[in-house]
DNA sequence: ATTGACCCTAAAGTAAGCTATAGGGTTTAT
DNA sequence: ATAAACCCTATAGCTTACTTTAGGGTCAAT
């Protein structure tokens, strides 16, 4: 009906997304994107839909969560029958709270670099009296390390 | 002089940090965390500052950076007079930046679940309903956690 | 003097997530 | 009709970050 009915191969779909044709049947293999059609040739083809999980797969991927995770996420979504709203809020939940504890994570290390970047110079001179590197040093660890090469 | 003049074998510092043995012989191999004196029966002996920088190891690692980036890190400040303020200032920024698009990145996808999980009802029926799962499925998700790349 | 908890090295194995290679068919354009 | 640009399967190889195995020494306590 709309244009929305268009179907690709394999190319095109990793062109879109930005990946490559090894990676898409590489996440076939592992159950996350499956190709329920083929041309003549043997040949996968895709729809929108699959570009749609495509898409999220590699979101989902960007942030952190592992081809096992992704894989219960869109798992759920295909076994409705066998779920209940509560596994599936609960779980929600869980991956809510670990992006949490990352971000804290990463606000805390963020915080350090951040108070060493603006201690520091930034000027052509030699680093030794670098404040980041003095910071980083773990008291007279660097000279017993530098000793031995 | 002091009490923090501590000497520890290998099992005590993996102890203190929840490591294991292993995985600090492993990171010896990898040029991270050198033992600069061994025992006469051969042992490696720790000291304070060893335990400092497997700290800043571990939390560096806990937060995404490869041990190849620690191994950088931790060797400008081996050869500060091969490197300039400059140049570790202009490092420590890089790795701000990596870290404020990977805190971006996070709370995207944290406000995605998040809003996913407040209109789940939770129940214990099926999840043929789940609006968690149908909103999974719908293109309006990818396509919002897609844009942003 | 023997037991158990440590320590050592060297090397192989594991898991995740791809990436590359070999050998071959298909489509498209000239 | 032939060559480039695709597609296919199967399998091997790679990187990261460990973990395990094998075969031994060392140390403190009983
Ligand atoms: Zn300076
Ligand atoms: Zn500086
Ligand atoms: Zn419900
Ligand atoms: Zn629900």
């Amino acid at each position: 009906m709309s244009e929305n009915s268009a179907v690709f191969k394999i190319g095109e779909l990793a062109k879109k997304v930005g990946s490559t044709v090894e990676t898409l049947r590489f996440y076939e293999t592992k159950g996350l994107l499956q190709s329920h059609s083929r041309s003549a040739a043997g040949y996968r083809l895709y729809n929108d839909s699959h570009l749609t999980q495509l898409s999220f797969i590699l979101q989902a991927k960007k942030v952190g969560f592992s081809l096992k995770e992704i894989k219960y996420l869109l798992g759920l979504n295909l076994a409705k029958e066998a779920h209940t709203c509560e596994e599936v809020k609960t779980y929600t939940g869980e991956k809510i709270a670990e992006i949490d504890a990352k971000i804290r994570d990463l606000q805390s290390i963020r915080g350090s670099l951040h108070q060493m970047y603006e201690a520091c110079c930034g000027g052509t001179e030699k680093a030794t009296h670098c404040s980041i590197l003095h910071t980083l040093a773990a008291s007279d660890l660097s000279t017993e390390l530098g000793a031995r090469q």
